[in-house]
DNA sequence: TTGCTAAACGGAACATCGTCCCGTATCGTC
DNA sequence: GACGATACGGGACGATGTTCCGTTTAGCAA
């Protein structure tokens, strides 16, 4: 597989030197504005604190999703590298699951917005929730199947929904005190849990 | 208390009769358009729908947040009456609780985009997060109390949090069939049971 | 080294949307 | 019927996303 071809319709890299140094420049940028500012920031913004026209992010990254997604790549594979590890790694699947799972809450909730604009349904955000659900959702089957072989969950919740349940849980939990993502997640993870 | 007095800062009652007329019309119109382009529906939209002009609606509403708690008032005074009676028509607290929360979850799917909005970190919106914490809170407090007083649930749980996880729990849920928000707040609500 | 071309760039231009302003029309009263 | 306060409409303004187009420059070849 070639460096540059990532997801799907993913930015391949650029032929010339200035270009691929602009990418970088973006990432960059874009990351720390994000910090600053949240994963909704001015594009107008992010160009400046790159130093270059709006039109350059434009061109290496056609939506904001394929941005975001640039940002945070490394992040989610690493994610989604920890899941059969912790399988591996923890006394049982449903251990394994919710550690996962405090993994991801600790991702999302640490990025400004960024749970609120994986579920936004303002158009051109369908390639980063897309690149989420491809990367993370198998993850998950793996882990909730494994937890349901062992009989420690009920078995009619799909990953797809349970990562879903959880991200939207995520949502607004960076500025206010009063709510506890974590502990919200927390609450629905023993839900899943076999009753009885 | 007065007809025109509504919460705090709410608008109140026109003096004249034109701009009664038009408080309707408008309200009438907004519902019509939150239907079908869902709450975040550009006003200009809304005023065509009413045949007014953009001003007239800031003038009734002076942010869209107290366009929607126009709309949604009877149906948040609704849930809100419905906690009590539910508390005394139930089996147990905690079926009540769950009685209620289906009534509450029922109301946000059926709004496009409401619970979106409703958890919009948006300036503008606290009018109506606050709206609906006032109102519903307080219900939602007295049946957990209920609950957690009969040893049903666990007891580390602000009535606040659980709303706000059920609102989350709700956000777009409404055009994506393999999400089914009535189901993960079911898988929630069951979380909070005392586990023993 | 110099010259050429495609790639890349920057910023202005355009579109959309929320919000505000101001000249005009209308209601309700005297 | 006239007058003043109330209400109205639509255009103006600012912010933001997106695109266009004239200009610059990297990379290659002569």
């Amino acid at each position: 597989m070639v460096d540059g071809d990532e997801t799907e319709g993913r930015t391949d890299r650029p032929r010339r030197a200035d270009a691929r140094r602009n990418q970088k420049t973006l990432l960059d940028a874009a990351a720390a504005v994000f910090v600053r500012s949240g994963v909704e920031a001015p594009v107008r913004d992010i160009a400046a604190e790159a130093g270059v026209g709006t039109a350059t992010i434009y061109r290496h990254f056609p939506t904001r999703a394929d941005l975001i997604v640039g940002v945070y790549r490394h992040q989610v594979e690493a994610c989604a590298a920890a899941g059969p590890e912790l399988l591996a790694s923890s006394p049982t699947p449903y251990t394994a699951l919710a550690r996962w799972i405090d993994l991801f809450v600790d991702f999302l909730v640490t990025k400004h917005g960024l749970a609120g604009v994986l579920q936004s349904d303002n158009a051109g955000f369908e390639t980063l929730h897309a690149y989420f659900l491809d990367r993370l959702v198998p993850v998950c089957t793996d882990l909730l199947d494994a937890a349901a072989t062992a009989g420690e969950i009920r078995s009619d919740l799909s990953a797809y929904e349970l990562m879903r349940g959880v991200g939207n849980l995520c949502i607004g939990a960076e500025n206010d005190p009063r709510y506890d993502a974590r502990r919200l997640v927390a609450v629905l993870v023993t839900g899943v849990r076999r009753t009885e």
